[in-house]
DNA sequence: ATAGCTGCAAAACCTTTGCAATCAA
DNA sequence: TTGATTGCAAAGGTTTTGCAGCTAT
């Protein structure tokens, strides 16, 4: 579980550390800025320093427990890091978010990054688009 | 030319705008950050302040001149809109920004797109990785 | 014991905004 | 002339950092 996690990432186990973590994990929404997790931090009666929810979520991205990203400037948003890795297509009416994963796109891309002389280690794909079927 | 461009996209022909307009054609980088522009204005003995450049910048994005684009944090990246749409894979090292663009992703997004229900507008892709050749 | 972690407040960044002066049309 | 535009400085929002005290190992 999480404790493991810390400790694999060679992080002490430390309140801050797990409750962050425990965030993440119950998040509803992936995609959550260091705001987000000190407000729920602070929901939940966690005392942590939004100093500290950086630290932490700085330190979980270079053990790769998370990947940072920056969708529309403003503030970053967090995102855990599981195994299959997805790209999102959004509704710009709704703000409706899904997520997608075609293998063809990406082996098309690791090629693309190898040819240009590039190591990738990370990719995003985002589709906006007017969703036009009814759910 | 510039002055033209300026006029179709409905904005007062200034001295400000032009200069702006001027370095980012002139630029052999593609993207410029505000600071970068500005710095060139000086460098070119055009005073114009930094805030002008910032709404200058977002006034071309506006009219549909610039886009602003969020690659890494920090800072956003302003790029000359031309016809032609492509990709960006960015070094996560240097920042180096470079542009491709691959007709068979492209396909298989709006392919996609269409299978999840959605009227494609426009899609990102970026590619993340560390350049490995020298250049 | 001690290297690492935390909270707080202050600083550092990037970007936007209020305002009086200036400028394009 | 007159509404738009500009420069400056000040404010805003996000993220980082210095430091003294605290904690996991």
């Amino acid at each position: 579980m999480s404790t493991q996690n810390l400790r694999e990432a060679g992080l002490k186990v430390t309140l801050p550390r797990l409750r962050v973590l425990e965030v993440l994990e119950a998040s509803e929404h992936r995609h959550l800025s260091a705001e987000d997790v000190y407000k729920r931090l602070i929901d939940a009666d966690s005392e942590v320093g939004l100093a500290t929810v950086y630290r932490v979520l700085t330190q979980f991205e270079a053990a790769g427990l998370v990947s940072r990203r920056h969708f529309d400037g403003g503030q970053a948003l967090f995102e855990l890091n599981d195994d299959d890795d997805h790209s999102h297509i959004v509704c710009v009416k709704s703000g409706h978010v899904e997520e997608f994963n075609d293998p063809m796109i990406e082996k098309r891309l690791a090629e693309i990054a190898k040819e240009k002389g590039y190591k990738m280690s990370d990719h995003t794909i985002v589709i906006y688009g007017e969703r036009v079927t009814d759910k």
